[in-house]
RNA sequence: GGCUGGAGAGCUCGGCUGGUUCGUAGCACCGCAUUCAUAACGCGGCGGUCGCGGGUUCGAUCCCCGCUCCAGCUACCA
């Protein structure tokens, strides 16, 4: 049996998950759905980034205990999955000391064996008020921290690096020949312009003392922390076994898909590629970049605009199918896309209601009416709808389905069924039409498994209309 | 500033290597018709100088040049 693995983002925990992370949850069940039924073993992980120094800080700033900060954000996110109806199999922690820790070790480990780590001393401008790095771009034009106005300091600090210049050249190959296949096109072009412009060596490490203690420590040198990027990248190593059960990381490694926003890219695409091979460890086979999701306008969503959509309300108010089908429809794969609830409602009404909803309760009452038992057919998804999913071409492949409901709808208004007098007509007519109506929830499944359960339920032996999928707003 | 992509109906979009007045496209809107259906479905209609200015061509939304505007990327904050 093959098997199919796929990652979402680690997220930091330092906040609530928002629409963003609900599309990226929502495409990566509709991708695993799909591969479950197909007959393959799925997987899917999560996980929390919990070693940052933001963590921390913002720890602070609540007066909050560390740890109970990070337990009860990290809860917030875990809970988020099954709130959005997505069933998570494993969800890594990064402050895990048993399962996560060895992991980055071993990774760490390997790096430095094949010669890419070394130490170097770094310097650059810190700004005290933020405990952080900035860099020149960050500044204001006086040179001064924006957020607290003063003028950084000069810091040296010696620090591990990670020779990613090495592999410049093998990562453009792995990545121009999709062996390494970053999706949509536009995001692999970005990537590949990026890399062919040149790769530096870039820092993995801090001093335990300006992490606040906080992070995986350094093998063989305490004191040091790895930085986050090391750290993170790995929970999609360790939360299947890697350093800590070699047989179920066997199974499962490599990811057949990440899915990750477009503003942790680089990170993914070149940085994590290039530490496995540094380890010589397998590479995961494709990298799914969305994204963001704005308010109406491109604005960003903000509470003060009172334009924010958020998730958890959607689903509760209108329910988790008809949100995810929003989603999932009318955001596009490659461009920033925007929402509002006043959008949903209309897609709710037309797609929804007026659409798939109408017509199913359409052909029930005329199956009813002709006391039509359904034939039992042996399903499989339809060649269009098999290759947009195997694209992760989301919104289109939903808008093929909807294609076939709107000729069904126009062939019935053709037909006339309520006006034919010849039962053999009559029931042919039917069979076609519910034929039809179960292939489209077929195809459906994997973006909404419950509609679709109902549909071929009610359209598998004595059918009978039932309540509305989607009543009216 | 550099690199990449884009600019078209009120909105979302399709238009393969240039060929009649772009589109049997969806949503919204208006009208007609109608009940098998959730005031749903269907049919019809409204609606675009295809960003601006040049050029190549018998002919350009599509090719070339310039301009304006928008978005993304331009690395050690995640």
């Amino acid at each position: 049996m093959s098997k199919f693995y796929i990652t979402t983002a680690i997220p930091y925990v330092n906040g609530k998950p928002h629409l963003g992370h609900a599309l990226e949850y929502f495409q990566a069940d509709t991708t695993r759905r799909f591969h479950s039924i197909l007959g393959e073993e799925t997987l899917l992980l999560s996980g929390a980034d919990e070693n940052a120094l933001k963590n921390v800080q913002a720890a602070k700033a609540a007066h909050i205990p560390v740890q109970e900060f990070l337990d009860t954000n990290s809860q917030t996110f875990k809970d988020a999955f099954s709130q959005l109806g997505v069933s998570l199999d494993i969800f890594q922690r990064g402050s895990d000391r048993k399962k996560h820790w060895p992991g980055v070790q071993k990774l760490w480990t390997l790096c430095n064996e094949n010669g890419d780590i070394y130490k170097k001393s770094y310097e650059g401008l810190y700004c005290v008020g933020c405990e952080s790095f900035k860099t020149e771009s960050e500044l204001t034009a006086d040179g001064l921290c924006p957020d607290h106005l003063k003028k950084p300091e000069l810091v040296k600090e010696e620090n591990y690096f990670f020779k990613l210049s090495r592999y410049q050249k093998k990562l453009e190959e792995l990545i121009s020949s999709d062996t390494l296949h970053i999706i949509p096109d536009n995001k692999k072009a970005e990537t590949l312009s990026f890399i062919t412009h040149g790769l530096e060596d870039f820092s993995i490490s801090r001093s335990k003392q300006r992490a606040e203690g906080v992070g995986v420590p350094v093998p063989g040198d305490d004191t040091q922390v790895m930085y986050v990027w090391f750290d993170a990248l790995s929970i999609y190593m360790t939360g299947i076994g890697f350093g800590t059960d070699e047989k179920t990381w066997q199974k499962w490694w490599p990811a057949d898909l990440h899915i990750i926003g477009k503003d942790i890219n680089r990170f993914h695409t070149v940085y994590w590629p290039a530490m496995l091979l540094s380890a010589k460890l397998p590479l995961p086979k494709q990298i799914l970049i969305h994204s963001f999701i704005t308010a109406p306008g491109g604005q960003k969503m903000s509470k003060s605009l009172g334009n924010v959509v958020d998730p958890f309300e959607m689903t509760e108010k209108f329910g988790l199918e008809p949100f995810r089908y929003y989603l999932l429809s009318q955001i596009p794969l490659s461009d920033d896309g925007e929402a509002s609830v006043d959008r949903f409602k209309e897609v709710y009404s037309a797609d929804l209601a007026n659409g798939l909803g109408n017509l199913v309760a359409r052909v029930a009452k005329l199956a009813e009416n002709n006391n039509i038992t359904a034939n039992t057919v042996e399903l499989s998804f339809s060649p269009l709808v098999y290759k947009g999913l195997n694209e992760y071409k989301f919104a289109e492949t939903l808008g093929e389905i909807w294609d076939s409901l709107r000729s069904l709808d126009k062939q019935i208004n053709q037909d006339e069924p309520w006006k034919v007098s010849d039962q053999t007509v009559i029931k042919d007519m039917l069979h076609s039409y519910i034929q039809i109506i179960c292939q489209a929830a077929f195809d459906l499944q994997p973006f909404m498994p419950d509609t679709a359960k109902k549909i071929l339920e009610q359209f598998s032996g004595e059918i009978r209309s039932q309540s509305p999928l989607f009543p009216r707003l």
